[in-house]
DNA sequence: CCATAATATACCTTTTAGGGTATAAACTCT
DNA sequence: AGAGTTTATACCCTAAAAGGTATATTATGG
């Protein structure tokens, strides 16, 4: 079972609503360019607003530990 | 087995580790008030400045799920 | 208790994220 | 292939995050 990363995640489920990132910007209250550069993985984002949108998806930011089983890439 | 919240899993850590939140702040290479700032939850930190943290402890920001089994609550 | 260290609060400055808009490039789909 | 739609890039502006420092408050231990 693999974790997505924050860009892909939020790629996947806006796709999954069938949202353009104009809709989502609008539904979650940022900016379209904050879509857009959440999904270019910008890494200095602000985590309230990334969390806006990811509360839409049931989902929002935490501590996940760091993967030292190197599963991936055995 | 229970989730930590960003503060909560920095405090502990550091702790363990027996550091100051000056001595975090040198490690990691933010500033004293961001680590203060995010042991006391500010919402609008930077996923950036709270990686540098997180990997020092083996730990970065993912997306999770949000809880919709109430288990804590029930 | 007092001294010292650690943490919290407050003020000011610099830097930059986020928003808006306008243009360009990349997809659809008929 | 071309019209319309969606996404990407580039500009400027404003609001606020982050840093530094200085002071207050709280813990700690001697």
């Amino acid at each position: 079972m693999e974790r997505l990363s924050l860009k892909e995640f939020v790629k996947a489920k806006r796709k999954e609503s069938g949202l353009t990132q104009q809709e989502l910007a609008e539904k979650s209250g940022v900016g379209l360019r904050f879509i857009r550069e959440l999904e270019q993985e910008k890494p200095t984002l602000r985590m309230d607003k990334v969390n806006q949108i990811l509360v839409l998806f049931g989902a929002e930011l935490g501590v996940v530990e760091l993967d030292r089983t190197y599963l991936k890439s055995l």
